[in-house]
Parts: structure tokens; sequence; C-alpha cells
DNA sequence: AGAGTTGTTCAAGC
DNA sequence: AGCTTGAACAACTC
């Protein structure tokens, strides 16, 4: 479901939801009861996504660290609602508003002391208000792995998933498989802005947007992409490659990624 | 019904 | 040590 984008929005929307309010929480098959009765009754001091991970901070010592995963998903809603899903792993709600988390990678409660640490293991977010770039582009250009392996992990890079990378460097016309010390400074900040540029086109549309048609004003939004999912390379109308790379499908265009 | 999927972590092997 | 693979987990869609 998510990569850095939905992450990114939902801390803002779910901030915008619970932030300054006192919450109730309930984990109704309790399989977070714990963890929901520490924070039932906190009041929420607003949100924090780091990459594909999401906090809420409470006036209690302890954070709410959730990520999505592969399958997990939101669920927010006015009240008053109908009962959680059988799926629903925790609840939160104000008097106003809920938030339901469902079937999340994560969903665990971290000691605010430990959150430095916490943060310090991921790599520079695309999306953060002021990122860090050296940090990612210096650890791509020590390594031998393929630059389509790098963008994946987060330790060097928060933010993007299978679908972001398949399309940036199918934009910039990288070979997924060029090891990242091959790749320049250079080469490396125009990909580093590009991928910024398209997450926060992500966050403010909701959708995973890379190519430039004409959105159909009307339609809901859903993502638009140039060789992800495709067969057909939308630049030289061969055929693209589907291929699998660390367990993941990897898009490329053979003709256009040299 | 089963496989695939916008993800990560851990263990083990090279 | 860096790199790779495979399994496990989860909930949905086709």
């Amino acid at each position: 479901m998510p990569e850095g984008h939905t992450i990114h929005r939902a801390a803002q929307d779910h901030g915008a939801l619970i932030a300054g309010h006192r919450v109730s929480a309930v984990s109704p098959q309790g399989r977070f009861a714990d963890g929901a009765a520490l924070i039932d009754g906190a009041l929420c001091l607003g949100t924090e996504a780091l990459g594909k991970h999401l906090l809420y901070h409470f006036d209690v010592q302890q954070t709410l660290h959730l990520h999505l995963g592969l399958g997990g998903y939101f669920v927010t809603g006015a009240q008053p609602a109908s009962a959680p899903r059988d799926v629903t792993r925790l609840r939160i709600e104000t008097g106003r508003a809920l938030i339901d988390i469902i079937g999340p990678n994560t969903c665990e409660l971290i000691p605010n002391d430990a959150l430095d640490g916490f943060r310090h293991r991921y790599g520079p977010d695309l999306l953060a208000a002021d990122p860090d770039p050296d940090r990612a582009i210096a650890a791509i250009r020590k390594s031998r792995a393929p630059i389509a392996r790098l963008l994946m992990d987060q330790k060097v890079i928060s933010g993007i998933g299978n679908i972001y990378r398949a399309e940036i460097l199918w934009l910039r016309g990288l070979d997924p498989m060029t090891p990242g010390k091959n790749l320049s400074e250079t080469q490396l900040r125009a990909l580093w802005d590009d991928m910024r540029a398209l997450l926060q086109i992500g966050v403010a549309t909701g959708a995973i947007i890379t190519n430039s048609e004409t959105p159909s004003p009307k339609r809901e939004v859903r993502e638009r992409t140039n060789i992800f999912g495709k067969d057909i390379c939308p630049r030289c109308d061969g055929q693209i490659v589907k291929s699998q790379l660390s367990g993941r499908t990897l898009y490329h265009c053979p003709r256009c990624q040299t």
C-alpha cells in the first residue's frame, strides 16, 4: 500500500484529526491491548513521519510506532462510526474523529528515550523538511550493489518503494543494475531532486504520479506511471522487462535504460 | 483457491 | 564486511 508519500500524508491528516486532543484507544481483537491501554486517555502531541514509518506522540513516556508494510492501511472518519472491522488492529478516536489502523507490519510502543536511536537507523527522508542528501549519496557511492536495490534500502534513503524506484530509474535512463559506486555525485544529486519532487506530488495528490499526461479532472485520482505495471515503453515502444530483484518485481526498459 | 502485491526483518551462505 | 536469498508476516485483489 504505502510508499513514503502515503505516510507523510497520513501524518498530516492524522495530526489534524487528533493532535491537541485526548484520545481513547482500543484494540478490538486484543492484539495490541497493552499498547492501547497505555495510550487510552492520553493527549496527542502530534505526529511525525520518518520515511515509511509513522510516529504518534502522546503525553506519556512512550510513542506509538506504525509501519504499514505491504498490505496495511488506514481508515479515517468522523463520529459516529461503525464498529471496527475484525482486521482492525487499533482504533484511536477523539469525540469527533477516528483512525483505524488495519494490517500494519509494525504496531508498537517505543520508549521516548529510544526515539533518537530509532531516527538514526534510517537514511535521509526524501520528504523531510530539510533532508541531508549527502548522506544517501555517500552511502550509494560506497556500494557496489545495484542502484535498484539501494534505492529500496531504507537504511540508505527513506521513502522509495517499488513503484517509485522503477519510475525514477526509467525517467533518468539508468540501468537498474548499475552499481551504486559507478554513479557520479552529479547523477545522484539529480536523482535525489527528482525523487523528492515526485514524492511531493504524491503527498499533494495522494497518488503516485510520475508521468506528465493530462489528468482527467473528474476521475478519482489514481496511480499514473510510465512503466510500472506496463508492457510497452512509452518512450521507445519496446517491451518492458519484468524481473525479480530481492523478491520484488523490477520493471525496466532495456533499450532506454543503459 | 492460490498467487501476487506500493514492505521489512532476520538468518544464513558466499 | 558487503552482498544475496529465502522465509515469515499481513490483508487485500484478481
